[in-house]
DNA sequence: AGCACA
């Protein structure tokens, strides 16, 4: 194919190091926006723009992705010649060369409409993970999960890729804590907060993304879903409006408690900072909900010392018990109660729905009793669960967007 | 990709 001829075609013409190689893929030039990425996690906007000052190119604006970033020239132009420099040992900062391509449009749906995926059982395979999510979006199309390239061994996480940005949202609500091979699965935004992936790219390791044709899913009489039931309809720490407190991943261990704090102190006010030794992770309680979740969708990738924080709702054992107590006795009614999470099947007529009854929470049995209800006479105890749930989800949906829930 | 303290 024609890679070799079309490349060429947004050429510069003061091109003294021009000529000869880049023989290599960059396909279309899309305006003056490049994907620079191998980036130190040192390293932020500044450091970014200086290496570009050095480069001589000091008109830059850069947005900071994960480990990557968004670089912006006045013109295409620019933007073309920058590009010729990939592969270059950037000058200043040990061995670290430049990794350039064009970025991507920014408004693309091409790529899909990506969510993280962690606490997975080491034995949930991708086709697994991709039946669990087809089932109730019809717009999946990828699912995969991070293998540790030594041993094999499932890293515990992976990605689930959607074509509509609709499913990707309702995912990121409705599939928090559900039950996979025996654990409650996580979900969350993908490194970029946006929603969107912008900047794509191909690394070398383009490994076998699962991809399942239609007909081959599991049919949702036989879905891997573990169903669990417990005594009392709990919300969940992402659900539960009494939540406050924020968690906080990826905390280097140079951080103390006093500067977490002092990061999270214009959101609102905070009731206690903890940093347990050697976990890498923090957290950060404030007085009311609205300071937690404005801190989690503000300072999220936030880059502290040498990392970037993750932030995410914390557990609260307090809580959760307090909340289990008032819905107890607003329904005390115990019967149809098993003790711990056991494995019950999914209704035989279940399909996807929009209707928040039938969203699956952990400790939450759906709105469909038949699968359940073994003496036939429904009392009330399911539409107290179902009105509770969802009077959460409106609460949630009312006031948020989807990068807290991660 | 990590959830403590009571």
């Amino acid at each position: 194919m024609s890679f070799n001829q079309t490349q060429h075609y947004n050429v510069r013409q003061n091109s003294n190091t021009v000529a000869n190689t880049n023989s290599n893929n960059n396909p279309v030039p899309k305006g003056n926006v490049l994907y620079m990425g191998d980036l130190d996690l040192s390293w932020d906007e500044r450091v970014v723009s200086q290496i570009w000052a050095s480069l001589g190119e000091p008109n830059v604006s850069v947005k900071m992705m994960n480990r990557y970033c968004f670089i912006t020239f006045l013109d295409s132009l620019t933007a073309s010649n920058a590009l010729l420099k990939n592969g270059m040992l950037i000058p200043g900062y040990g061995g670290k060369r430049l990794k350039l391509n064009w970025a991507q449009a920014s408004s693309n749906a091409s790529n899909g409409y990506s969510i993280f995926v962690g606490d997975l059982s080491p034995n949930v395979t991708e086709a697994q993970l991709f039946d669990l999510f087809i089932n109730k979006y019809a717009s999946t199309d990828h699912a995969k999960i991070v293998y540790d390239q030594a041993t094999g061994v499932s890293r515990g996480y992976g990605f689930v890729r959607f074509n509509s940005l609709m499913d990707q949202q309702h995912a990121l609500l409705e599939m928090q804590g559900i039950f996979l091979n025996g654990r409650a699965i996580k979900i969350g935004m993908t490194g970029n907060k946006q929603g969107q992936l912008q900047g794509q790219q191909h690394q070398g390791q383009q490994q076998q993304d699962f991809k399942v044709p239609i007909q081959s899913n599991t049919p949702m009489n036989q879905s891997q879903f573990m169903y669990p039931v417990q005594q009392q309809p709990t919300l969940n720490h992402f659900t539960d409006p009494n939540n406050t407190t924020v968690f906080v991943g990826g905390l280097s261990s140079l951080v103390t408690e006093d500067e977490l704090r002092e990061y999270f102190k214009p959101f609102g006010t905070i009731v206690y900072v903890k940093i347990p030794v050697g976990k890498g992770c923090g957290f950060v309680q404030y007085i009311d909900r609205v300071s937690a979740e404005n801190a989690i969708s503000k300072m999220q990738g936030f880059p502290i010392a040498n990392s970037r924080i993750r932030l995410s709702w914390g557990r609260s054992a307090k809580q959760t018990a307090l909340l289990q107590q008032q819905l107890y006795q607003q329904q005390r009614q115990p019967q149809l109660v098993q003790q711990n999470y056991s494995y019950v099947p999914p209704p035989m007529n279940a399909k996807p729905s929009n209707n928040h009854n039938n969203y699956y929470l952990p400790g939450f049995q759906t709105a469909d009793a038949s699968s359940y209800s073994n003496d036939g006479d429904n009392n009330d105890q399911e539409n107290i669960n179902v009105n509770a749930t969802t009077n959460a989800f409106q609460r949630l949906e009312r006031g948020s967007n989807a990068s807290m829930f991660t």
